[in-house]
DNA sequence: CTGAAAGCGCTAACAC
DNA sequence: GTGTTAGCGCTTTCAG
């Protein structure tokens, strides 16, 4: 910049003028200036710039994994909307990993974002209690976090209440749910759901028709259920990861999936499944979170996103 | 920091070698400076430091959208590799649009990254020279820019000839090319690679077989080959995106596809695919990325990854 | 072992 | 319309 200012023979003042497009310079000088910046290929610096004004036009975006298409989904959606803000998006993959969520979300303070959004992989939150207070808004996404901050969720348990009811409908007694580890806050709420569309339906909840666990499991589970004295007409899986791993036994059990996937449709039968919104979660959450950056003051925020039952074939064939 | 000095009644100098773990520092007042900062939620400011060190610490990845698995598979390995050099991805989708890859790009720039990957939208690429020059370092991805910097590509014509080669070999001698439009580098590599095969066996290429264009009007390219006199029997899809447009048509063709995807084992029959590695892709331009950062001059390097046919059933039936 | 001063690139607040 | 000065939070340089 000081070099643009010498080749153009002005102050310093006078090309950050010119570089912002304030108003009040003479057009013959600010096109000597824009000369001199084009010949030099000067470029502002952002972080400079930061340093000065307070905001750095950026977010964080903490999710598990980018190569999980429900959180690339989430991504591109913040993605969009931080650009309609001007703002650029950092990103970073926890791995379900508290440590390394914490680790991202301090890197990302340590950058000055002047916003954050969360999808929590541990539950403590209090290392973000210095960025809340010192005025850095958070958002967190698809589950809640161990702050009383703004949060978007997805009507995890009447998705699955919805989803188990479609099941019992065909005339179902005895449905099984295969969901992720019941430590996981999205899982242990679809589980709730299920035992919620069982009660109302006046059925006994069986627990050997219940398993949690790491997905990689869900295919032994299923086994072990089937080869038992009572085995399900049914199965609930509650999330995408559990219904492949499910499909990939080979089993073509009457069900319904949490999460919608690629080529569900094409599947025979095509599988049913309770969709959520990955782009409409992230899209919210952002929406939120630039209010706030904005200045929106009020209490926290708890949205919480519905869910849609898209009927495919699996879910719909009766107990044998 | 400052506050963090004052509150510890040291002067800024000691707080500075504290926070970076210099050695010299007494263990007693190094103490009395930690408490101060755990007191106060002092956090370094990274930006300030980049400013005056001249590194940030980031890199700058230009993809086409994250929401494509194959590029949020790039994604993530290229956010492992920076990881382990303990720096932060920045990373931004252009949506196939040059203008939007060259707004990114230069976005980063002011935020001074230390380096970037570029899938390039565009095919000039002269915006960039002066950050080049200016020792910033570049990597293209996926497709050759329109500058010679270090390159990782895939075996595009090599894979799509090895692909058609396996249809040939089941007796197929009328075999389709359905493919994304041939502007895009990786599209008219693919079609070159299906050319090859023909020729090699010794056989014409019938204009009539060969359809390119955008992904949604695969299914129209499809239908109105197989209602022409003289049929394809065996079909290439020339990516994942055609490939799935293809199937949503339900004409089972005998096929091999460009790019595995999720579930292509469990569709009857397996679809018959030629992988590429995204997250090898990712791995190989961030190794690269920062051996250019870590100060490896040497001529621009040109990588090309192998590709893998993988027989599901598709690919392996012979003409009727 | 510790500290004071200068400056990274930029802009806000005032001159002129 | 244009220029000067100070300072954002940090590290580098040099002096105690």
């Amino acid at each position: 910049m000081k070099d643009v200012a010498a080749s153009a023979g002005v102050a310093l003042k006078t090309v950050s003028r010119v570089v912002n497009g304030e108003r009040g310079v003479n057009a013959v000088t600010a096109e000597r200036v824009r000369s001199a910046i084009e010949r030099l290929g000067y470029r502002r610096d952002e972080s400079a710039r930061g340093l000065r004004g307070g905001r750095t036009s950026s977010v964080g975006l903490v999710i598990e994994d980018v190569a999980d298409p429900f959180y690339s989904g989430v991504s591109r959606a913040v993605e969009d909307v931080a650009l309609g803000y001007g703002s650029l998006l950092l990103s970073g993959s926890s791995g379900e990993d508290p440590r390394r969520e914490r680790e991202l979300v301090l890197t990302f303070c340590s950058r000055r974002v002047d916003g954050l959004i969360i999808v929590p992989a541990g539950a403590d939150h209090e290392y973000l209690r210095p960025e809340l207070d010192a005025g850095t808004p958070a958002v967190f996404a698809d589950r809640p976090g161990g702050l009383d901050a703004d949060t978007v969720i997805c009507d995890n348990a009447g998705g699955a209440c919805a989803g188990v009811t479609h099941l019992l409908r065909y005339g179902h007694r005895r449905v099984a749910f295969i969901g992720d580890s019941a430590s996981i806050f999205t899982a242990a709420e679809r589980l709730r759901g299920y035992r919620r569309a069982l009660a109302e339906a006046g059925l006994p909840a069986d627990e050997s028709l219940i398993a949690t666990g790491p997905p990689e499991r869900a295919g032994a589970a299923l086994a072990r259920m089937l080869t038992a004295q009572a085995p399900p007409t049914a199965l609930f899986t509650g999330n995408g990861r559990v219904t492949l791993a499910v499909l990939r036994t080979g089993q073509r059990l009457p069900m319904v999936g949490f999460d919608d996937f690629e080529l569900a449709d094409l599947l025979v039968p095509g599988v049913s499944v309770v969709a959520q919104d990955p782009a409409g979660l992230g899209r919210t959450a952002a929406e939120l979170l630039f209010r706030r950056i904005q200045g929106d003051p009020g209490p926290a925020e708890h949205v919480e996103l519905p869910t849609r039952l898209i009927p495919r074939g699996s879910g719909e064939l009766p107990p044998p």
